[in-house]
DNA sequence: AGCAATTCCCGAGCAAGCAC
DNA sequence: GTGCTTGCTCGGGAATTGCT
């Protein structure tokens, strides 16, 4: 071995194989068929095997001039939301060869800052979770591929959206409360600017006031256990007509 | 001595080309 | 045509060279 005090290469694995280096990426790229006899992959394996190797990602980076790495920019870690759509996005990708760094935002769901040198550099990709695509300008630049969750479609231009259906979610909610007779509502919202709730609470005021004889009322709270108990109660001890039915 | 410019090096992948 | 090698490439930092 060239070096035996550092990890094995490529052209260590070649030496020992008896092979040029290019034989070895051959090989272990599998995409030696046509290329290289069974005899010789088998020897190029048995090679790598015996010393342990390991491709060096860093060398393969530079390379190819791509790293597999994708961003998932968050704008909190508090919210178990996030942690599903990481685990989500982290096993797609997985199937895909690629990894996943999520990056909880500092700045919530303002303008994030980049969280590297120059993440176009150290990235293949953007996701981005509950953000406006303008505030991953710093991260994104010109050129990397940005996919935005829980983002207005609208005002992503340049980006792949992937939302829900909150219109016929809402619709499903309201359809039921009324079906059981409920007529006053409290929507219990998020205190936060997200595309999402926002979206919710215009599809929720749409759909009760073209129903004749409903009212509904707003009360707003941080997302947390405490903050929703504080605003539902001032809510509920609000005089005049409480209402029959939360929606949170 | 100090600075700028140039060369080398790292590891892996790929196109082109060689030997049979 | 098959099986394989050669030579080049990538970005950034270290080492070397050349010049004032």
């Amino acid at each position: 071995m060239a070096r035996s005090s550092t990890r094995p290469t490529s052209r260590d694995v070649a030496h020992a194989a008896g092979v040029s280096q290019a034989a070895v990426s051959l090989v272990l790229g599998d995409k030696w068929r046509g290329r290289v006899s069974e005899a010789t992959a088998e020897r190029v394996r048995e090679a790598a095997r015996a010393l342990d190797y390991r491709p060096n990602l860093a060398a393969r980076n530079l390379r190819l001039g791509r790293t597999r790495t994708v961003l998932l920019v968050v704008p909190a870690l508090t919210t178990e939301f996030f942690a599903g759509v990481y685990t989500g996005a982290a096993r797609v990708a997985a199937q895909h060869g690629f990894g996943v760094v999520l990056y909880p935002s500092p700045e919530g769901i303002g303008p994030a800052r980049d969280p590297f040198a120059s993440a176009q550099a150290a990235l293949d990709g953007v996701l981005a979770s509950s953000m406006a695509a303008d505030a991953l300008t710093a991260i994104r630049g010109d050129r990397l591929p940005l996919v935005m969750l829980d983002s207005d479609p609208t005002a992503s231009p340049g980006a792949a959206t992937v939302n829900l259906d909150i219109a016929d979610g809402i619709r499903q909610v309201t359809d039921h409360l009324l079906g059981l007779g409920h007529r006053r509502i409290l929507h219990l919202a998020a205190d936060v600017p997200s595309w999402t709730f926002e979206a919710r609470a215009r599809e929720l005021t749409t759909r009760l006031t073209t129903t004749p004889g409903t009212q509904l009322s707003t009360a707003r709270a941080p997302i947390s256990i405490e903050g929703a108990r504080t605003a539902t109660e001032a809510a509920l001890t609000t005089p005049g007509p409480r209402p029959t039915a939360i929606l949170c």
